[in-house]
DNA sequence: ATTATGACTCCCA
DNA sequence: GTGGGAGCCATAA
C-alpha cells in the first residue's frame, strides 16, 4: 500500500497533525489545508507548493491515523471527506457530534470550520 | 530512471 | 455555483 505522501522523514510533522486533528473540539471540522498550515512546514518550500505539501500529507497522515484520532473531523476544502469510506461513516459521526450537513452532504465550513479565523484569539 | 497513483488545492471556463 | 485541468510531494512498481 502506498504510504502514500510521507514527510521527507518529519515524523514530528505527523504527530504534529494527529495532535492538531485531535484538538478539534467537538461539533467542529477542520481541513486538510488548515491543518498544513498549523502544522510546520518544511524550510525552503514555495508558497505555491506549500498548499499542496500539507493537504497531501496531512493526508497521508490521515491515512496512518492512530486510533483515537478523529479522522472523521477533518474534511478538504470543499466542504467535505474524501476518505474512501467516510462519506457513510463521517456524516452520522458528525451529525452525532452537532455537525450539520448540507442538501449536498457539504458541511458549511463558516460556521464550523477550525480554527475560526475570527472566533477566539 | 520513468511512469502511475494518491484521505488535496487552486485557477479558469 | 459547478466542472475540468494542472501542479506539488513522495511512494511503489
Amino acid at each position: 500500500m502506498a504510504r502514500y505522501a510521507t514527510p521527507p522523514g518529519r515524523e514530528e510533522f505527523h504527530e504534529e497533525v494527529w495532535d492538531l486533528v485531535c484538538q478539534i473540539p467537538e461539533g467542529r471540522v477542520s481541513t486538510y489545508g488548515r491543518i498544513a498550515a498549523l502544522a510546520t512546514p518544511p524550510v525552503g518550500m514555495d508558497p505555491p507548493a506549500y498548499k499542496a505539501f500539507g493537504a497531501r500529507w496531512v493526508g497521508g497522515a490521515m491515512a496512518h491515523c492512530p486510533e483515537g484520532v478523529p479522522w472523521w473531523r477533518v474534511i478538504n476544502a470543499q466542504g467535505k471527506v474524501s476518505a474512501r469510506e467516510g462519506e457513510d461513516r463521517q456524516r452520522p459521526l458528525l451529525e452525532k457530534e452537532g455537525v450539520e450537513f448540507d442538501a449536498r452532504g457539504r458541511i458549511d465550513l463558516a460556521n464550523y470550520a477550525w480554527p475560526d479565523d475570527n472566533a477566539r484569539s
